[in-house]
DNA sequence: TAAAAAAAGTTGCATATACAACTTTAACTC
DNA sequence: GAGTTAAAGTTGTATATGCAACTTTTTTTA
């Protein structure tokens, strides 16, 4: 049945180019990218969490991190211990709160473009991946 | 009835993180990672492609392609006359079939690994993304 | 066919990402 | 509690990626 079996990495791939082109744009006028985003609205649920901990749930390597983590403290939303747990600063907290009414807007609009079926569709595949292929 | 909605993009960017990282360790043996076999493969599959092709197909920014390509060349794998059509060299083409062959099994084995629910879950929502989000 | 417009490709700059090696911090064991 | 081990975090190096501005090539049109 699955003549067509294209390649799994590459579509994935061209996937999050696209998606995270779309959801870039939204956060251009707070200048922040939507990985810088994601990683101060994860931070502001859950303050002071360790940069393990987010490498862990997100799948990014640690160094990655390290780094993602550093960019956001040159600019000023994190304060000076990240060694020992995350802590947005005032500024940070802010900036989290409107990327977050953006981000909510925005995959909702998302979710309802692509359908029930698709959603329902990535899902269906993102559950699977997280029980059978991480550890 | 979508009361859990978790980040479409944040999630395909996870999914690709960890599948891309199950195929570059394949690649690892050959010296290349998966997106520069990916595009020999493509290259391999269509001599003369353009970079704006490929561009389009994958979704690449043009100057990330630009920049792909020219990593390729300086390997040894594509000819001089980057700008005017994409063809492999010897050592390109042979490296592209072995590739090819790592790509074929891996693609199989992740395939199966996950199960038909999941790729069908991934199928839909990429035949959507492609449908309703690109142009 | 020459000029103008559009498309293709490149380069400067910046972020996101990974692996390997290293340093620092935390935990465990005796 | 000192020493060892493990976990966490950082840095060097490299690829992958995007945006903006620029150059080159191709196509259109007058």
């Amino acid at each position: 049945m699955n003549t067509e079996t294209y390649c799994i990495a590459g579509r994935l791939r061209m996937l999050a180019r696209v998606i995270s082109g779309r959801y870039n744009e939204a956060f251009t006028g707070e200048g922040v990218t939507f990985a810088q985003a994601g990683l101060l609205m994860h931070i502001f649920a859950q303050p002071g969490v360790r940069q393990a901990e987010l490498s862990k749930r997100l799948q990014i390597e640690k160094s990655a991190m390290s780094r993602d983590v550093q960019l956001l403290q040159k600019n000023g939303w994190l304060t000076d211990n990240i060694r020992s747990g995350l802590y947005l600063t005032e500024e940070g907290r802010l900036l989290a709160k409107r990327c977050h009414k953006i981000w909510k807007a925005l995959n909702q609009q998302v979710w309802a473009e692509l359908g029930p079926d698709a959603t329902l569709g990535l899902t269906v595949f993102s559950d699977n991946v997280i029980t059978k292929l991480i550890s």
